[in-house]
DNA sequence: GTTATAAATTTGACAGACAAATTAAATAGG
DNA sequence: CCTATTTAATTTGTCTGTCAAATTTATAAC
């Protein structure tokens, strides 16, 4: 499987979505095909060609769009189309993942194509918000330079990161990569880098990513579930991410599925998490690999590879996780009742065990009324995605702002 | 708590909701408010006085609101302000609960105010739909006698059922009250009774009727949970039911919270209703109550009796419902973060044991990030509520379909 | 060249919503 | 009783977004 995001191919229309303003439609479906005809634009969106006219000279005008130079070759007579593209050049945002050991950035254009990325190997835990903010910095300066770019062509940065965030309020309510908790980190990061910031949890943001990059272009409604030091759960329905009644993030980890069950690193008992995160299994990996004194990651590694040598004790750490994987996946399946899950990150590396035992348990605990079953897809994306999920953030606020405030003229 | 439904008095507004357009807002808010003043409509929602103006003639010319005999006595100068309310006779609809033992019918106007009810004593299990459609039509025809109305005075009929239903297709997927899966029960009605049936999932309706006649008024975003024969869920975001992506409702009993625990009688194990639901307690009863033959009703009130008198097997086996059920409303909690939860349904006139467990696990076991914790209430409404539910449903089909295709008259 | 074809634009019209001006209906006070 | 005041509701004229129909533009086929 290829990088999703390279190159804008033509794509299923996302859906007769028949909500927010003409404009706006016309932004997105433009955004959503990279390059397409007004004419087109016209017929996806059931909008007259004299209203496209209209409102993409006025989006040209106003330097979010342009004429592709491509010369269309679809039509065989008659004048020929005029691809309009989103302009590479309007805007440039930064993406970043914060995670327990690596940041990642992505610097993307307009067109959300990449201009540069970095990296930064440095453990991330119980830190303060200027510490994250130095790195921050880090690690946009250097894909700064390598894009031959400055600081002041930054539109806007988002940020994701694991733990409980409210996006709506840049609110980060804890996180195991923060030192304390309600910490403002939105405004605080806006301030000191004199840009826009959005912030949410990262999975929401690998939903996004998934949403505008990958499967989003077939599939108006899935759900993201990721394994990394936590479990986290993105929502997407009807082409948005669904955040909560009250603007916080889902909780998937810490669904129950044991009463007074294994012990969670969040005080409670019988959380899902408690038997699937790095850390559960790890200390289970005790009584399979007991002389083994390597680091967590290659312990992680020596465990799955005991497991697949046949060594009956690590066969059965990950035979339960798998299980018990599938019943939390069952209890989100009767509730949304999605068409599609999609399982992401690091840990499914280990998914040749969790496969049958995950699927399988996820099918004989769910309500399947046996018409259109739940699939589910693994996708092995590295943390470029999810940075790049959080510079869709950016930008999706960017044009938010743009779209929503021009018409707003009205002055008294 | 007195009956929600008679009178309506002054509302909190719905919020600034900005969906739709402004005919069906003006039009909700004269639904929500009960009777309103176009002046308070203009501020309410931000519309101009001149549309309200425009748009209530409009409204009032197609028979569907009128202006309120009882003069407003809100003003102490100035021109009185004179208050709209729906026409009652605009509309009369039925709504219908089947249950296991009663089937519940309430006539209401267009107001939503009851004209007349019926209710039919016959055990409903495994039916066809022949002998559901014969009891829906000697409840109407009671109802109607009573209201000295007929059959062509009915503008929509509503039915709830438990089971899962697909309510936009009008689907009966399965239902303990059908005596087969995948009934197309809706159109079957709709052909029966020549009249527009639209069906549902009795808990959504329950919803429903909370959002319309109970605290819907004050809050846009809550769940309802019943416990009857079995469990049900359902939510309202944004003043709107969710039914999941894909149509069919919400399934809340059959969230697992055990693996390989107690069998449910779905097949599966480890339901939330295999620990809660009425045969769930009454075959733990056995072990409290070895002597008693009654009936299962009353079985489970001298369960109850037990418990109070301080049985400690009675009173242990509502103490672990009890937890459970605070555990699966956790989970609830962890994933749509709902500022209120209302347990209504017959079995919770058991309440005062679960009071302390449930509240006191549900709060354990969710993710409270301490500033806006959730509320439980609890309802003990009856079975006409459950019905007017279904009339609100009906309604609700009814004024959708004038406010949209009214201004759709775009022929070319 | 001319014709056919299809994309894009222009034109004129219409509908929804508004601000401002006007009218309507009451009270307060002389 | 009459007038001023106050507030609600309506009317008027305008603006904006959108569309159908007519027109212009740009290409291929002949």
């Amino acid at each position: 499987m290829n990088d999703p995001c390279d190159g804008y191919g033509p794509r299923a229309p996302l859906g007769n979505v028949n909500e927010g303003t003409a404009i706006s439609r016309i932004f997105q479906q433009i955004r959503a095909e990279g390059q397409i005809a007004r004419i087109d634009i016209a017929r996806d969106l059931m909008i007259s060609p004299a209203t496209v006219t209209a409102i993409t000279s006025d989006l040209i005008a106003r330097g979010l769009i342009e004429e592709a130079a491509a010369i269309s070759t679809e039509t065989l007579r008659g004048r020929p189309r005029v691809k309009l593209q989103l302009r590479p050049n309007a805007h440039v945002v930064a993406g970043l993942k914060l995670g327990a050991n690596v940041t990642t950035l992505v610097l993307l254009d307009f067109q959300g194509r990449q201009l540069s990325e970095a990296a930064i190997s440095q453990p991330l835990q119980n830190a303060g918000a200027d510490e994250i903010l130095a790195l921050i910095e880090r690690a946009l300066d250097s894909a700064l330079t390598q894009a031959d770019l400055s600081r002041s062509d930054i539109s806007a940065i988002g940020v994701g990161l694991p733990g409980f965030v409210n996006a709506a309020e840049g609110m980060v309510h804890w996180s195991p990569v923060l030192d304390s908790r309600m910490i403002p980190l939105g405004a605080r990061l806006q301030d000191a880098l004199k840009c826009p910031v959005v912030i949410d949890n990262d999975a929401n943001l690998l939903a996004l990513a998934e949403l505008w990059f990958g499967v989003g272009r077939e599939q108006r409604d899935f759900i993201v579930v990721t394994i990394e030091q936590g479990l986290g759960m993105g929502i997407v329905i009807a082409n948005r991410l669904y955040r909560g009644t009250r603007g916080r993030g889902v909780e998937f980890g810490h669904m129950k599925i044991q009463p007074d069950g294994a012990l969670c690193r969040c005080g409670q008992r019988g959380c899902l998490e408690a038997y699937l995160a790095d850390y559960a299994l790890l200390r289970e990996a005790e009584m399979a690999l007991p002389a083994d004194t390597s680091q967590d990651h290659d312990r992680l590694e020596n465990l799955f590879d005991e497991a697949k040598a046949g060594n009956l004790i690590a066969r059965s750490i990950f035979h339960r996780a798998g299980r018990l994987f599938g019943i939390g996946l069952a209890n989100i399946v009767n509730i949304f009742d999605p068409a599609l899950i999609i399982l992401s990150g690091e840990q499914l590396q280990y998914d040749y065990l969790y496969d049958i035992e995950v699927s399988e348990m996820m099918e004989a605990n769910s309500i399947d009324l046996s018409d259109r079953p739940v699939e589910l897809r693994v996708h092995k994306w590295n943390d470029q995605l999810w940075a790049k999920g959080a510079a869709a953030f950016a930008l999706d606020h960017i044009t938010g702002a743009i779209l929503d405030t021009a018409p707003q003229v009205r002055v008294p």
